[in-house]
DNA sequence: CTAGGGTTAG
């Protein structure tokens, strides 16, 4: 039956395409008279899809051409033709000055590739182009290039930089500022400000991205002092950076290198400068210290955040509390944290875990279990980790029935134990 | 949708 509605449609198969080109005024038409057909059990070959892909095209339809290119990518085995085909049909008949739709075309067809991370059939695309007397535009190639990038195809991205300037394509600031993020990320700074030069000698200005870019990228890989002196520099060149960002990777940048006077000269010298800032730079030194111990240079900073009229926020609050707790102080852990929670401070669930697990292990299971009580009750579900430290603190005690208890809640409220609630629970039967 | 973006716990 279905191979007689097959052969019937067949012989209409010139008349739709005819159908389709007469309602080339009326897309709407011919979209539902193309979805009506396929609903209907006929199937469209290379010829009635370039009949609507031109329709679309030329009306720039581009959410309707996505979804209909999207389909031929999904069913491209099945419909015996190739993508590249339809550019062949389309060109056949192409009138006067009509080239534009094999350009629109490449630009849907990398966009449609690209939203479904099929890389090597966008690149075939564009090593092909040629042939058909055409380009993408430059925003498609950027489009492939930073998508590239953030899936980790950082030599396939520059690779695509080299064919473009192979094909004449002119690369633009934003071409530029992806190129500069890929060589980053392999930590090749001097092909990065080999883009700089190139964009020196094009007379593209680098904009903020370019720069801020380069800037993390330095402060990324072990060259936080390079990264200072340009942010330095494009102070002076008066290129607007967004200086609470830069900021924050040049401070993290000295921390993660333990330079922490560094770290804390560049905090000052900002706000000597009248620099604003957000709470991440402060976070990121007041972090530093808290790692390497200094609690108290921590909390120095943390008070002229403060003052600088910036507000403290939980995951800053949970360094400071966590590093008192190791340093011993787990009373004024308590304390603080209370003194923020009156405050108003909204305090999530890992800085509630950090004082139940310093109470817990002090002893006072009973006080850990009111704050788990108080987290519900500001609606903040108790997760995995919150249950098992409060597990482990009825363990210390030798609680085993409110243990058990607790370990039945945590799983009626759906979270499954992991390795370090069972090590818990088997660390009572040692016992 | 032509590029950027951040740290915390058992």
């Amino acid at each position: 039956m279905n191979h007689f509605v097959n052969r019937v449609f067949e012989l209409h198969r010139v008349e739709v395409v005819e159908t389709l080109n007469t309602l080339r005024e009326q897309p709407d038409k011919a979209f539902s008279f193309f979805n009506r057909l396929k609903e209907d059990g006929f199937s469209h070959d290379v010829c009635t899809y370039a009949s609507i892909i031109r329709i679309l095209c030329q009306c720039c339809w581009e959410r309707k051409l996505d979804s209909v290119l999207l389909e031929i990518i999904w069913r491209e085995k099945h419909l015996g033709f190739k993508v590249m085909d339809l550019f062949e049909i389309l060109e056949e008949g192409l009138e006067g000055e009509d080239s534009n739709l094999l350009v629109r075309l490449s630009n849907a067809l990398v966009k449609a590739y690209v939203s479904v991370e099929m890389f090597d059939e966008v690149i075939d695309i564009l090593f092909q182009t040629r042939r058909w007397g055409f380009i993408p535009h430059i925003f498609s190639c950027n489009f492939l290039m930073n998508r590239l990038i953030c899936c980790g195809k950082v030599d396939m991205a520059i690779a695509v930089y080299h064919q473009l300037k192979r094909l004449g394509l002119k690369a633009n600031d934003y071409t530029y500022g992806i190129m500069i993020k890929a060589f980053c990320r392999k930590g090749n700074f001097e092909k990065a400000v080999g883009i700089f030069d190139e964009m020196y000698e094009v007379r593209v200005r680098p904009n903020a991205v370019a720069y801020t870019t380069y800037i993390e990228g330095l402060c990324m890989h072990g060259r936080t002092e390079l990264g200072y002196e340009v942010l330095k520099e494009s102070r002076e060149l008066k290129i607007p950076l967004d200086d609470a960002f830069a900021y924050y990777v040049v401070i993290k940048g000295f921390c993660d290198e333990m330079k922490l006077e560094e770290a804390a000269d560049v905090l000052f010298e900002a706000e000597l400068y009248g620099i604003v800032l957000d709470t991440f730079p402060y976070g990121a030194l007041i972090r530093g210290y808290c790692k390497c111990g200094n609690i108290d240079r921590a909390l120095e900073v943390h008070d002229k955040m403060m003052s600088n009229g910036i507000k403290t926020n939980c995951v800053i609050l949970t360094s400071i509390l966590q590093s008192l707790c190791q340093m011993g102080r787990d009373f004024e852990a308590v304390n603080q944290f209370k003194k923020f929670r009156n405050f108003g401070i909204f305090l999530d669930e890992v800085c509630y875990n950090v004082v139940a697990d310093a109470l817990c292990k002090a002893g006072k299971v009973e006080a850990a279990v009111e704050l788990l009580d108080e987290m519900k009750g500001k609606q903040i579900s108790p997760d995995i980790i919150n249950y098992t430290t409060l597990i482990n603190g009825y363990c210390l005690q030798g609680k085993v029935e409110d243990a058990v208890n607790l370990f039945e809640e945590m799983s009626e409220n759906g979270h499954k134990p992991d390795i370090v609630s069972w090590n818990v629970l088997v660390s009572l039967i040692r016992s």
